[in-house]
DNA sequence: CGACCTGTTGAGGCTCATCAATAGGCGTGG
DNA sequence: CCACGCCTATTGATGAGCCTCAACAGGTCG
């Protein structure tokens, strides 16, 4: 069977076009990456996300154990694969600054975005199980990630059942989140989809402050929200025509626009108003 | 908005027809129900799962364990709901005999199987968490459940860390299986789809000493299967038709055959061969 | 036997994919 | 500086895949 990775084709005027995708975000650390330094593992005290309202609160013993399991402080750049597909790892990274996809890709050199991982997500569990994850994770602008002993999650489970509790109930919840997708993905349209992922991206932003108006820039391209949604890069753009034309969600130079969270929330199905789980952060 | 919930028609013939699905798997104890009755909470040293190769050994300490958090032992009629959507619950289920399936209802009437469940597998963790869950869960056949104590979880993680470690392997486990759906219903065609899914259930199955030929009853309608897979009945019966003029798969009479997995397997995308990952069972 | 349900098949239509062309951004090298 | 390579976004045309409606055969249960 051959797989086609890559298509190259010139047009009647001459211009000369590639299937194959980049990605383009080497130029954009001002708009993803906060203007601190890190300040090694004491940090946690001080960690700017910390004081977000997507994370639960800790206290000073537990933040102690955390900034004991931190090893270094990481930057990748766009594009940079952080974990391979099936590759075994003895790090957790958790996302500080910038964006992450998690995707699998398929025999025919398509892919399936899985999820969009927003500072404070955590990085890397199933890989440090034996047969790791068939998902690779890569970065989606400039990050920045802390890594962790991959030991913390025995330790937790041995020394802070508290920590353990949570980490199951962050589990749960992303079950949840990757219900919902699959609810999407089989039972409703394009534009609905389409909808309801630039809702939940709003509501993960705001929780961590990064979503102050009605305007917030997404580092995401047409074919990340296809290949997220399931569709085509081209009917990503005719839905988002559409969304656009109904004055319900404007994606245009980056920029998303949300006019009337409302009337999108009614148009896609998407519970608003729901008060939004907190996650924990290690 | 009017939902319609079921619709009646005759047709010219004089036939009565409902659109409205039933559970009709009330007389099929003797297919998914094991002879032997429940011997109660020490009963968990002779569980008659527990030797499947689908879960891994547990310690005559572990099995005292279980047991005490083991209330009691139910039934439940096919079509009967185990939890409802949003329900909190204070026990968790171990699903003994029979088949069950979490799903979502979609304002529209529409409804998305987002698992189907066997036997060993745990019933109702998210309903624990406060909030609980979006999904509901339903028996599918007749079905016996051991009723845990909803404490078993807090007391897993503070007494016994080696299970609690266990537990978050199997949350990763089930990701793993969550992302592949999501990957087939983003990225894949029908037939494709359901191998898989046939697949899948094969492998679950034989783990569990359920599969033992190459034939086996599948519980299953086509509803649910179209519900399962985000296709509509017609089209899976379509679908399915293929899969039998290819000498892939044949789901007749509620006995499904596949002929030759290899072949299936490689129609479908299903990584077979490889090594099945065991769970704990609780 | 009739009420009710499931499964199958055909016809027609809608959604979405694919192919193709074009405009335009961004970086690089002449 | 402009030309060019390379990439993304948008739009039109066409077709494939899947859905919906309809009809009917056959099963099960009272």
């Amino acid at each position: 069977m051959t797989v086609v990775l890559s298509v190259r084709y010139r047009t009647q005027s001459g211009t000369l076009h590639c299937t194959r995708p980049r990605h383009g975000w080497s130029g954009c650390a001002k708009f993803f990456m906060a203007s601190t330094d890190f300040l090694g593992p004491a940090s946690c005290h001080v960690c700017a996300l910390r004081c977000q309202p997507a994370f639960r609160p800790h206290s000073a013993r537990e933040l102690r154990f955390i900034g004991g399991m931190k090893k270094q402080h990481l930057a990748f750049a766009a594009g940079e694969p952080l974990i391979a597909e099936g590759q075994n790892s003895r790090v957790l990274y958790t996302l500080y600054e910038g964006w992450a996809l998690r995707f699998r890709m398929l025999a025919n050199g398509t892919r399936q975005v899985l999820d969009f991982l927003l500072p404070g997500d955590l990085i890397g569990l199933p890989a440090t199980f034996p047969g790791g994850s068939r998902a690779s994770i890569v970065a989606l602008t400039p990050i920045t990630v802390c890594v962790l002993d991959g030991a913390v999650i025995a330790n937790l489970v041995r020394g802070h059942p508290e920590y353990a509790d949570a980490l199951l109930r962050d589990q749960a919840l992303e079950r949840e989140r990757a219900d919902t997708r699959l609810t999407l993905l089989g039972r409703t349209g394009a534009s609905e989809r389409i909808g309801y992922l630039l809702l939940e991206l709003r509501d993960r932003l705001r929780m961590r402050g990064l979503f102050p108006g009605r305007s917030v820039m997404l580092p995401v391209q047409r074919s990340d929200l296809a290949d997220s949604v399931g569709l085509s890069r081209v009917h990503v753009t005719r839905a988002m025509r559409e969304l656009r034309e109904r004055n319900l969600a404007d994606l245009s130079d980056r920029v998303l626009t949300i006019p009337n969270a409302q009337n999108l929330a009614r148009h896609s199905g998407y519970p608003l108003g729901k008060p939004l789980a907190v996650q924990t952060l290690l």
